[in-house]
DNA sequence: ATAGAATCGGAGAGTTCTCTCCGCTTGGCG
DNA sequence: CGCCAAGCGGAGAGAACTCTCCGATTCTAT
């Protein structure tokens, strides 16, 4: 607890370049390799010593959540862009296959939105709440003009944004050619006419 | 090499009970936890030692194919036995939600199914091959009555069959009403009428 | 019942990973 | 320039696994 101290006391300057090497190295990384890679290789990778990234991100989920928040932000904020859009149901589906296709570039960005296995940001952030929030909100107003099922709730399209991005990245390994994101958000439509 | 002989010697009366035992508890155990059971898990429920386990199935690999082969076959022989029914349609989604909702109830197949990471049938089974080409002769007599898509190969289905399986089963873990794979497979269904 | 082969059990070797500790190095201030 | 706290590096503790080995045990044929 309380190791980012942006104010607290001015890093050194040596330790300020260490901090945004490993930074930049982990990002690279975790885009790369996902969240298996272990804090040795990237000490290894990024010419430091492992006590020296222990220092600056004290568990490993603290050095994934310092490369990946910045991600989700950017996710929450395009959510929050789109939610005056005119085009509920435009702006709805737009973000999806946005989020979809950012993150489907990103391995570890993957591992987190996919796994249920315990790596997700941590329960006390509000960045998970957020980006819940305002899926919650895009999809709500998708629905109230009939763009979206009405059975779906934001939990399902939660999944279905994971499931979705499993499947999206293995396709994209192999070069695939259809936007599975485009099939998911076709299934998300109502099945029959609605006003 | 070479332990599975299910003819070269019938094996002593105690270590065909071990072997059952501990195929029935490796079943309850992936099926509950996931392909992440240890051995040592696996050996202690089963109430004998780790060294017995690996005698009957020399690695990991060899004690997940064993218990979740029969699972698979299933699925093939189901797809099989679809494939010459009158609405090619209602075949392959029916077989598609049939393997979801039958592979969402088991976390080790889901494990196996959805992750790409290595612990997938061996290459060399035949068994993969079989899903596969079951699934693609489903999917393009489906295909050839306009039910689905044409864009759509059968690597893209079973992409989609596995991000439906994490959809789902998450969605379940949360008592989710909808069923996702319903989503899943109308996206699947051509976007305007085909003839 | 008994020899001897098949099987068992679990200690432990070898790996891989997370995280800690502490002697050595180095930046920054007076 | 020189002090000394901040920071560094990497050995190594400790945990979790996979898989091997071999003395002890148990089955089975006679």
């Amino acid at each position: 607890m309380g190791d980012d101290h942006s104010a607290a006391r001015p890093l050194r300057a040596d330790a300020r370049r260490n901090r945004e090497r490993v930074l930049q190295i982990a990002q690279e990384a975790l885009a790369s390799d996902g969240l298996t890679t272990s804090f040795d290789e990237i000490a290894r990778r990024a010419g430091v010593g492992v006590g020296t990234v222990y220092r600056h991100f004290p568990t490993k989920e603290a050095l994934v959540e310092a490369v990946l928040v910045g991600r989700v932000e950017r996710f929450v904020a395009d959510a929050r862009a789109r939610a005056t859009a005119e085009d509920a149901g435009r702006a709805f589906f737009g973000w999806f296959a946005e989020v979809v296709d950012q993150a489907a570039s990103n391995q570890a960005l993957c591992d987190m939105l996919e796994s249920g296995s315990g790596m997700t940001l941590r329960p006390g952030s509000t960045l998970a709440a957020d980006f819940g929030a305002a899926l919650a909100r895009l999809l709500s107003r998708a629905q109230r003009v009939g763009a979206v099922r009405a059975d779906l709730t934001a939990q399902d399209v939660h999944d279905l944004l994971r499931g979705c991005l499993a499947a999206e990245r293995r396709a994209r390994a192999r070069g695939g050619a259809v936007r599975l994101a485009e099939v998911v958000c076709e299934g998300m439509r109502p099945p029959a006419g609605t006003g």
